[in-house]
DNA sequence: GTTGACCATGTAGTGCACCACACAGTTTAT
DNA sequence: ATAAACTGTGTGGTGCACTACATGGTCAAC
């Protein structure tokens, strides 16, 4: 069982990071002891520590990686990898139509000062 | 000479968005009348407006817009357009490797289970 | 001249993902 | 036993681009 100090250490995610996910139910520490609140840490929790930053560096957000810590099995955890890569491909998809509008821009004013 | 009502009428913009274009100097009115503090437009400012939405459209926040406000001539805004292009290829470039991330991790997935 | 529509200001709230701080209780080391 | 280091809670702030009030002054129509 580590403190939060050293689960964040171990972790790399502040303190503060840690509360925070404490709070809105991403990641919950594993034991809390009820005469001071003290949040404690084990094993399995540093698991679903390094599957977060590990999503979180894939672009989820806390919502998607609510989603995906909900399901503790991980049984659908490949779906919704697959989920995320097709949002990022819409967005991919918009800023190409973005870049295509500028460039239909760039056209028009170049037409004006011919 | 158009009230606020009346000028977000004409661009589609609130008049809470007005107030905070002009807040922000992104958009300000022609011409504040000193007794009442009422603001009125003009039809420069439709055009500052119109010149606003279309860029919105194409991506610009208010920051990049302010820059594009700042260069009153507009002799800038064919570089500030390049050159939102380029971040937008940017952001592109690193969905792309989320998404090879992800399947990296899929494909992790997927040995181990082997 | 009074009602209703309009205008102003200022403040707070939205969603995201935290960070920073103040204050207070607890634990650890000496 | 005391001081340092740690923990907790709660609140407010960050940046973005607004939106939504509440409150009060102003203008236009009848």
């Amino acid at each position: 069982m580590y403190k939060i100090s050293d689960f964040a250490d171990m972790t790399g995610l502040t303190k503060e990071t840690l509360r925070y996910y404490a709070d809105i139910k991403l990641l919950e520490p594993a034991y809390i002891d009820p005469n001071n609140n003290y949040r404690y840490y084990d094993d399995g929790c540093f698991f679903l520590a390094i599957l977060l930053i590990k999503l979180k560096r894939l672009g989820f957000t806390i919502q998607e990686m609510t989603s995906v810590m909900r399901d503790e099995s991980f049984a659908n955890l490949e779906e919704l990898l697959l989920q995320k890569k097709n949002k990022i491909q819409s967005q991919i998809d918009n800023l190409y139509l973005q870049i295509e509008e500028i460039d239909a821009f760039l056209e028009s004013g170049k037409e004006e000062t011919e």
